[in-house]
DNA sequence: GCACAATCGATAAATTTTTATCGATTCTTA
DNA sequence: TAAGAATCGATAAAAATTTATCGATTGTGC
């Protein structure tokens, strides 16, 4: 209800990574339309949420007795999340979480290049699957050449603040922190916290319910 | 509202982990009290929110003048969110993004112990970061002589529902699933989608809002 | 010792999100 | 071609969540 643009809940939004992954399962084994009802068995959640939700991204109705059209589905979803604007990233702190996700390949599907790594250790100065490792210094000029809006920042706790300064002051605009601290960033900047243990311990809660 | 125990909304529980990094944060500056305005500014919450999280999980009411103490309050939702009830996890896939995890330790500070990993090639098996890679066919006798109730799932794509099967089969209860697929399984097992392109994604999104 | 300022907790209002109900549409099949 | 079953979309009701308001409490400083 911000001014006239939006209009779709963020817990919507939430939602979409999981149909998106669900239909293209479904695609895979070559079905070609879904209903409602079946997304929702099999996601867990209730028929009626999945077609407002659907209905909100979807660009053609569902077909009564036949469902949605996946292939379509799949697209629109994708475009809805902006899959289709690509984004160039890039990593800082090339320890072992941050060397997997640079070679990590999947980013190329959900439009993001990530292009290079940024380590203030000149030990760690080279190439990781293909892709630069360079020193931390360079990170300024090297993101506004590129246009880098992301970063992924995969440090140990003691260092984050300070990188996330680095990372602030060469332009970028959003951070995927993965250390478990806080970050201070002036207005303006986003900060997503991907904190593997409170992930993880949050999963063991709705794996033990809260019985011994 | 389920029988007469919880009473605390999925929403709350989703902030805690906020608020622990926050307090946390506060608590290594030496800081000993702090109020709900301070803590709603820094996180970007309202502060009467703030207070009615806080006020469900403390044990003691905030101090009028001075607010929480922030080491009871660290407690208090540490408890709350289970961190004291050791879990045992197990790695399933040591490649890149499996070592990785396998490697980092900072899983012990909530209550949880990655004890080994697990893959089906025989060319992973050995040891990493003094934590051993079991081959796959060992995971059943393992998990259950470790009592091991989550799996962190990090092997490729098309492996992924073989290997959840074989978790499920093992008698394991939840798993943490970073390959982008949706997985099948029985009632009762909890899966946690980590899909880092699409966290990534969902930051740009943000970051750009929805501008070009 | 007393007025003041800061903060809390509780109750109430507003908003958002989820769930339910029902008529409309469209394909299948006899 | 007409009846029937499955599914959708829209409207309405219920539930949950967020935000606002207000009196109560507790230190501080004069």
């Amino acid at each position: 209800m911000k001014n006239g643009e939006t209009a779709v809940s963020k817990a919507t939004v939430s939602r979409m990574p999981a149909y998106l992954r669900y239909l293209k399962g479904e695609a895979g084994k070559g079905v070609e339309y879904v209903s409602s009802a079946a997304i929702a068995k099999d996601l867990g959640l209730s028929a009626v949420g999945v077609r407002k939700d659907l209905a909100l991204v979807s660009s053609r109705p569902g077909k009564p007795r036949f469902g949605f059209e996946i292939k379509l589905l799949i697209e629109d979803i994708e475009k809805f999340l902006g899959y289709h604007r690509w984004t160039n990233a890039v990593i800082v702190g090339a320890g072992g979480l941050g060397r997997a996700i640079l070679a990590y390949e999947g980013f190329e599907n959900y439009g993001i290049h990530v292009i290079a790594a940024f380590d203030a250790s000149p030990a760690k100065v080279g190439a990781v699957g293909g892709k630069p490792v360079y020193p931390m210094e360079q990170l300024p000029e090297i993101a506004r050449r590129n246009h880098i809006r992301v970063a992924i920042l995969t440090v140990p706790r003691s260092a984050a603040q300070e990188a996330c300064d680095e990372i602030v002051a060469a332009g970028i605009g959003a951070i995927m922190n993965f250390a478990p601290v806080h970050l201070h960033v002036p207005e303006g900047v986003a900060v997503k916290y991907e904190d593997l243990a409170v992930s993880l311990a949050e999963l063991c809660g709705e794996c033990a319910g809260n019985q011994i």
